[in-house]
DNA sequence: CGCCGTGTTGAAGTGCATCAAGCCATGTGG
DNA sequence: CCACATGGCTTGATGCACTTCAACACGGCG
């Protein structure tokens, strides 16, 4: 069991979200947790699963998957810094399959240790509950997004979504990101078939928007893919809702990580 | 500014979900609300506003509807007893719209009483943190419908879901309830085409598993009904997956609201 | 009365699924 | 080093579920 160093990303992205004290960096500093690897397309959990901690994403990328029958819908993914089921420390029961889209490497975080920090710190607390409503946010936008778009905006729009939460975590300023998609895992996130999946990529290649390759993608064109998705990235924070769009336009300001010196390398 | 007597569906939904003390009852006997009464297809909130209280539905039924451009999405519905907008406790912008599908009447109590309430009870808190968690369960559970269903099934589902949810504030005991829904507000909820909303309905009549009127919707082939839509409850209930699907299958069985003497009429 | 919202029906068009085959890169064992 | 298998990507042909457009019927309501 370890603690501190490798939750930066999860740190800066609640500082984003709410006001942090001292005290609140220090004690998220002390968060321990037991690092795993996992392979591409290897399940974390099961439907079923009532796990004791709490999964924080440190490199890679996972979903959550439904595989009912023999019909896959893939209902949300995750880059580095999310604590993908927080849900748990609440109600311990997972309803989906977790899985891996990428390698990846996770930390299992006590859910003692969520209870802890939100006995001690009305802020914490405060910030704890905001990462579950933009996560509820988010759930209701690709509602949104499965409703009502077509298949080329669909796919844009997921693009434009994980694009603006790797910014958020600092990652992808150069508008290029690890791939965390075959473009099977595609079409079941955007509810197409694989098929289809492939020629709404190559559409969006032959537009001069993207580049997407197994390993990378390029965004050429974020003006032009954020119009065809009709993407907006209110859901995405609750502060200022043009923070992350400002940023994601003007790739140069760096100012992700607010005052971030990780007591690190503290017991557990 | 009334309190306590119309949220006896609310407090049977929560004592549903968790083991409720009698001091608990007597919090939420006292809940502070005014009522107010809307018409089919006003708007309750629109995008942007930033409530100061919760609005609980009391009579009728309400949804989340996404605007974008002229296309609407229906994100969620909402029956008798819920709390439709928990999360603006914590973070109060709302980013859709409220729209009532019926004519309804609700009851809005001041956050500060859920405030206070989850700082005196434990209990509560847990309590009002699962309904946050059933709610998202919902959320994912519609983006599994529309992304991996035909239309006949999500209408199906929909049907089956309304259903369940009536049954767990005790209604609908004889498969017959109100209808939420003008066949557009159904089209808008399954991400279908007004015209083929229609022709599905009539499907599920042709088949003799309902009656869908104007003003009511009659379930004569439950069991059918199921089958098409693939319904699980599961996902509705946290403690006990099978309670209400049984509850179901034998409609006699009627303990809905244990030890239920709500403390009526108490000022606020 | 005439209007408007809702439900219904038919005909024509299309976005996407499905099936099927072939390509390429990577890995593996002989 | 080749033989072969495997998983991901690509492409074409065909079909269907659903959309769109257009018209009409019905009832409630000013």
């Amino acid at each position: 069991m370890q603690a501190g160093f490798a939750s930066n990303k999860f740190v800066s992205h609640l500082a984003s979200i709410a006001k942090l004290t001292p005290d609140d960096i220090e004690l998220l500093g002390r968060m321990p947790f037991t690092i795993s690897y996992y392979g591409a397309h290897e399940d974390l959990y099961q439907k079923g699963d009532r796990p004791s901690c709490c999964c924080l994403l440190l490199q890679g990328y996972l979903c959550w998957v439904d595989s009912e029958l023999d019909w896959r819908q893939i209902i949300s993914i995750h880059v580095p810094g999310d604590v993908v089921d927080f849900h748990t420390v609440i109600s311990p029961v997972v309803r989906a399959n977790l899985r891996a889209l990428t390698a990846t490497v996770v930390g299992f975080v006590p859910h003692s240790y969520f209870r802890e920090i939100s006995a001690l710190s009305p802020t914490l607390r405060q910030a704890l509950s905001l990462l579950h409503i933009i996560e509820d946010s988010r759930s209701r936008n690709w509602i949104v997004n499965l409703g009502s778009r077509s298949s080329l905006a669909r796919v844009a729009h997921l693009v434009c979504e994980i694009m603006i939460r790797l910014r958020a975590v600092g990652e992808g300023r150069d508008y290029c990101f690890p791939c965390p998609f075959t473009q099977s895992d595609l079409a079941a996130a955007c509810a197409i078939s694989p098929v289809h999946a492939n020629r709404t990529v190559q559409e969006l290649r032959r537009r001069n928007i993207l580049e997407w390759r197994t390993r990378t993608i390029s965004i050429r064109d974020w003006p032009a893919l954020v119009r065809i998705a009709g993407f907006k990235t209110d859901y995405l924070s609750l502060q200022d809702p043009e923070a992350l769009l400002s940023d994601a336009r003007s790739a140069e300001t760096t100012q992700h990580t607010p005052a971030m010196t990780p007591s690190r390398m503290s017991a557990s």
